[in-house]
RNA sequence: GGCCCGUUCGUCUAUCGGUUAGGACACCAGGUUUUCAACCUGGGAAGAGGGGUUCGACUCCCCUACGGGCUGCCA
């Protein structure tokens, strides 16, 4: 036996509540969690808090499943619900009962609810003291009842924060919370704590609205002589206005980032930048983040997104991507954008293109614009700019090309010599010529090299396009 | 209202008492170029405001302003 004292494995865990799509700030807690545990060998678990019965759907989990998976984040076991651990909660709940550090209360919520706004109106603290705290058993009444926990009233609370540094609550700030409500289901509160306990979680990695909340939780754990877990509140993402992250900026949903065509690559690296940093570094790999990734590199000020910097970055992790890798990426894109699959012959060929294609795209919708030569079927329409660069001279010189190229070598140096002397003939430079070659090729402006096309096109379908384009009026 | 958190170029950030305050994205100018993208060179651009502490503050403390969070039998 070695006598080597035994690392304490990390456990985190991200924990969304099933009522909507995952948010893009949720999504960047799950990685943060992520990267901590993963980058440490530890666990990574899932709890879905579907406790509100009333919001908490289905679907919305499937949602959450479904985007972390897509963002490449695996979990360990099954994802636990804390619906389903009620009893747990309840338990916990009896047993700060009968160890007197929680008791019943049988005030009624429109009986609180008069007490706050009475003294919200005269403008004194909305802090609630319930009568029954102290009371005697004997004295109970047959009714309803909370259990609320016997907190702390003097001292102060101590959240020892791995972003946030020491807060320091007054436990005078804080009121005696209800953690099962009347009809014996737990708050919140309560079923975190026990949760987060039981799962073996050491580490909370969470958003900063939690921050305060964090007190209350820290005195349960306190009465249930549990070890506190480490926290780490991170700060929420804003809005490019610096305004809360909201509908209105547009994409919030994780899956809009999807289907604007991101790969998930260049999604984890530029959440993993906001709010975070590693010196210098702006573009790195999964594995980096892992190896660097840590608590103490977290800002404590929220950070805006900014869609040109994503944009950049997104546009470095297509380019560095291998196209084995690429392809299935871009057909996922396709569905999750609602838009048509690739047919057999387009797959071949936008395989065969990849290379030239995907070092200027910053998205999956651009690098297939760019690749519309390939989908487009003859006769190849030409958009309104191609169009005009399609004019009767221009015509005439892709006739005139048609013979030359009939008879160059299908190499990419041959048929820039054999365009480059055409072009000579006719007292024009490469780009003169280009312009229509493209449009006649691809029906677009904005498209790999020429040269680079003909390859992937063929002999065969390059001349009859330019004969098409050649013709037409 | 009370309590808590935050504030460095337009944006993300580096700095952890001594720097001409660095990088990236974006922007502007020039170059390269068969389009787009990319690339090269150069440029403008920041410590919210006010007090302290200190030989010396972006860095430590206080106040103010602004932003955010919590203050639920929501999570």
């Amino acid at each position: 036996m070695s006598d080597a004292p035994t690392p304490t494995p990390i456990v985190t865990r991200f924990a969304p509540s099933p009522t909507g799509y995952l948010h893009i700030g949720g999504a960047r807690t799950a990685l943060f969690n992520w990267l901590y545990a993963r980058g440490r060998g530890g666990k990574f678990l899932l709890r879905i808090e579907d406790t509100d019965r009333e919001r908490s759907t289905p679907e919305a989990e499937a949602a959450i499943l479904k985007g972390l998976t897509w963002l490449g984040l695996d979990w360990d076991g099954e994802p636990v619900s804390q619906f389903a651990r009620k009893d747990r909660h309840a338990e916990v709940a009896r047993q700060m009962l009968a160890q007197g550090t929680a008791y019943k209360c049988f005030c009624t919520q429109a009986d609180i609810e008069a007490f706050r706004e009475a003294a919200r109106a005269e403008g004194r603290s909305t802090l609630f003291r319930s009568p029954w705290r102290d009371a005697d058993p004997a004295t109970f009444p047959d009714l309803p009842y909370v259990i609320r926990l016997k907190a702390p009233r003097e001292g102060q609370t101590v959240i020892r924060d791995a972003v946030q540094g020491d807060v320091i609550i007054a436990n005078d700030q804080l009121d005696d919370m209800v953690f099962l409500r009347n009809d014996g289901t737990p708050t919140y509160m309560l079923a975190v704590v026990v949760d987060d306990h039981d799962m073996g979680v050491t580490h909370v990695i969470r958003g900063d609205d939690h921050l305060t909340n964090t007190a209350r939780q820290t005195q349960i754990y306190h009465a249930m002589g549990w070890p506190v877990p480490v926290w780490a509140h991170i700060p929420l993402i804003h809005g490019p206005d610096g305004r809360k992250l909201s509908k209105r900026h547009g994409a919030v949903g994780l899956q809009d980032y999807q289907a604007m065509g991101y790969p998930a690559a260049a999604l984890r690296n530029y959440l993993a930048r906001l709010g975070w940093a590693h010196g210098d570094a702006e573009f790195f790999t999964d594995d980096q983040a892992l190896e660097w990734f840590d608590l103490s590199g977290i800002g404590r000020a929220p950070a805006r997104l900014d869609f040109k910097k994503l944009e950049n970055l997104s546009g470095q992790h297509i380019a560095a991507a291998a196209d084995a890798a690429l392809l299935p990426e871009i057909e996922a894109f396709l569905v999750a954008a609602d838009r048509p699959a690739l047919t057999i012959g387009q797959r071949n060929r936008l395989v065969e293109a990849l290379p030239s294609l995907k070092e200027r795209a910053k998205s999956f919708p651009e690098l297939l614009e760019k690749a519309h030569f390939l989908m487009a079927d003859r006769p190849v329409e030409p958009d309104e700019a191609a169009a005009k660069a399609l004019d009767p001279v221009s015509r005439g010189i892709l006739a005139n090309l048609v013979p030359r190229l009939q008879n160059a070598g299908w190499t990419r140096d041959a048929l820039e010599a054999a365009v480059t002397e055409v072009a000579a003939e006719h007292g024009l430079g490469l780009g003169k010529v280009a312009a229509p070659l493209r449009a006649a090729l691809a029906g677009r402006t904005a498209t790999p090299s020429v040269f680079d096309m003909m390859i992937v096109l063929g002999r065969e379908e390059t001349l009859a396009r330019l004969t098409d384009a050649a013709g037409r009026d």
